[in-house]
RNA sequence: GCGCCCGUAGCUCAACCGGAUAGAGCACCGGCCUUCUAAGCCGGGGGUUGUGAGUUCGAGUCUCGCCGGGCGUGCCA
């Protein structure tokens, strides 16, 4: 009802325009919520709008709008005010009976057709799986499902997508890295490599793999070390002594295949199944769910990029250089033109990367989003300039970038890794804070700022922390409702006419708004909009509650009251949904 | 050097295509539990929106310069 007055006072100013200006459809108007209230419930520029294109005074042409207007049931008050604003007064009932709407819909207010079921893909966490998920895949965790949930309350199709980088050479020093810490459980030492992979998983991976496969990928550590370069001292950092450490791994990766054969594949096979399946598990108790894993490997197994690179080569868009193979992306705004092809005959991951994207748009989205890292923005006029090469629509793309979390612990900067090179997981920040909590304040800020992460703050159970703010209101309606004696029918049934105290107005007018924040959020992809709008509402509801008692004698009025809190808690459980966060009963 | 992002109260952040007197929380000060959950409420102080210009009825928001911060600038993935 709220929502759709919005669109009802929009065809009021419609009429009142007609005759005024030439052509109005071309005019959009805009109805906008007042920041203060003594301007009204809504309120529309548009004779100042109007004012610029006829060169006129603005309060004049308001004032021949406000005399066109069409009485409404709903409005209560026109006026015009400021330079030129038309500001429309709603009768109270028009407000209130967002109360019952919201009681008759449930779970399904607040949900639109802006999307109109279309489908839309939205990929993201998408982390190397070489370790742990750590505190910044967290947030990119918590902002894609937020999102995903978003846009489809908002009436879109949504796929979530995971990319697995399961091709190439970080996937290599994996499994060497896992296998030497298993050969190391059998007695046969190899210095293990600076550039290997240090972390402590990597020692419980090769522990599951000895007690899965025993002796059997043992090897002497004599002839892994065969013809390897060696490696420089361990204080040198330079270029040279970078390269040499490099090509030593490189020798021991080649060494490793050549003496396991085939076996070498179990052992790739075990660290890269058993990494995905701690992030697939991690993130499923994060709640956190995605319906496509895809694996960049199979791009190369189906021939998709060689066929990609072929279709750009045939269109022109690749040439040869320093013998590998170039695409000309600067053609398409880029800095620079990128690989494809190294000189060495082995594709880049933008190689991979193009033809996966190709696959998105062959799958049929008709929109795509990218959740991205924000040291990745590099990287999107490359991504987009190949599409467009390749004869497709780079608009049907969208990049959301999120930026880095920095933990703070008693005002501290938390370490982010340790000596080991291990990073803060997000396993442990989620048994150290909640999941609760951790949803809530990844989302708490645009993706694109930087997020500061006050643990202390997301640990306290005691006031100042915005995710009990609002579940604490959700328990208090709930409380309310235990010791109230009616039931739904009563509370469909109530007369909510007897409302009248301005706390009673303003807590229904912010339930009103809920329909428009989703769109506008999912409009922004901005989930964090429906967070600060739930704060929002809980304010507005404590504030009543501590006002006003609800259980009260006056029968009717009761009933009214508590149809009302029960509104409250309806909208909270639907926003918190989007944001991914429990509503208890109790606290 | 070049490119992208950011700069709002002491701190962390909002501000819906450019709208009216820029808002919250924390911190600080003062009040409210015999009544539905005090994880709450009410009141108070706190600002030249980094800076200088420009665009216009109107700028935190758009354009340009400068200052400060972050990220990127691989034949890595």
């Amino acid at each position: 009802m709220t929502h759709d007055i919005k669109t009802h006072l929009a065809d009021l100013m419609r009429s009142a325009l007609n005759g005024l200006a030439p052509d109005q459809t071309e005019i959009p108007i805009l109805l906008e919520r007042p920041k203060q209230s003594a301007h009204g419930d809504f309120a529309c520029n548009l004779a100042m709008q109007l004012a610029r294109i006829l060169k006129r005074n603005p309060r004049e042409l308001a004032q021949q709008l406000l005399e066109n207007i069409p009485a409404s049931p709903f409005v209560d008050k026109t006026e015009i005010a400021g330079a030129g604003f038309i500001n429309f007064h709603l009768h109270r009932s028009a407000k209130l009976e967002t109360v019952r709407d919201i009681l008759e819909q449930r779970e399904a207010f607040g949900r639109s057709t802006l999307g109109g079921k279309k489908k839309i893909q939205i990929e993201f966490v998408s982390a190397n799986p070489t370790g742990p998920l750590h505190v910044g895949h967290g947030r990119g965790a918590a902002y894609g499902a937020s999102l995903c949930s978003l846009l489809a309350y908002a009436g879109w199709d949504v796929t979530p997508e995971y990319y697995v980088n399961d091709a190439g050479r970080q996937m290599d020093i994996l499994a060497l890295s896992g296998w030497l810490r298993y050969l190391e459980l059998h007695g046969q030492r190899v210095p293990f490599p600076p550039n290997g992979y240090q972390g402590e998983y990597v020692r419980h991976m090769a522990t599951e793999m000895k007690i899965a496969h025993g002796e059997k990928f043992v090897r002497m550590a004599t002839d892994i070390l065969e013809g390897t370069p060696g490696l420089p001292e361990a204080c040198r950092a330079d270029d040279e002594a970078k390269q040499q450490r490099e090509t030593h791994l490189d020798a021991l990766i080649a060494n490793a295949k050549r003496l396991l054969g085939e076996e070498w594949n179990y052992v790739h096979n075990h660290v890269l199944t058993e990494q995905l399946e701690d992030s697939r598990s991690d993130l499923e108790d994060f709640g956190v769910h995605f319906d496509v894993w895809f694996s960049e490997k199979s791009l190369f197994d189906t021939g998709l990029v060689e066929r990609c690179v072929e279709r750009l080569k045939k269109a022109g868009h690749l040439y040869e250089k320093n013998g590998a193979l170039w695409f000309r992306s600067t053609s398409f705004g880029d800095e620079k033109d990128r690989v494809v092809q190294r000189d060495n005959g082995l594709f880049t991951y933008f190689a991979s990367d193009i033809a996966y994207h190709l696959n998105k748009y062959e799958r049929g989205f008709s929109r795509i989003i990218n959740i991205w890292g924000a040291d990745h923005h590099g990287y999107i006029p490359r991504v987009k300039g190949a599409l467009q090469a390749l004869g497709l629509d780079p608009d049907v793309l969208d990049v959301a970038l999120v930026q880095f979390a920095v933990l703070y612990r008693g005002g501290q900067k938390a370490a982010m890794s340790t000596r080991s090179g291990e990073f803060v997981t997000l396993r442990t920040l989620r048994e150290e804070v909640g999941n609760d909590a951790c949803r809530f304040f990844y989302v708490l800020r645009k993706s694109d700022q930087h997020l500061d992460f006050d643990l202390d703050l997301a640990k306290s159970r005691t006031n100042e922390n915005p995710v009990y703010y609002i579940q604490y209101a959700h328990a208090r309606v709930c409380s309310v409702l235990a010791q109230w004696d009616g039931d739904d029918e009563a509370l469909l049934k109530a007369d909510l006419g007897r409302l009248d105290n301005p706390h009673e107005l303003a807590v229904a007018v912010k339930l009103g708004e809920f329909p428009e924040i989703v769109e506008s959020a999912a409009r922004d992809l901005a989930p964090h909009m429906v967070a600060f709008y739930l704060k929002d509402l809980a304010a507005e509801f404590h504030s009543y509650y501590n006002a006003e008692r609800m259980l009260v004698d006056d029968e009717p009025l009761k009933d009214a009251r508590v149809a009302l809190a029960a509104a409250v808690r309806q909208v909270i459980r639907n926003g918190m949904s989007i944001i991914g966060v429990s509503c208890p009963q109790s606290m």
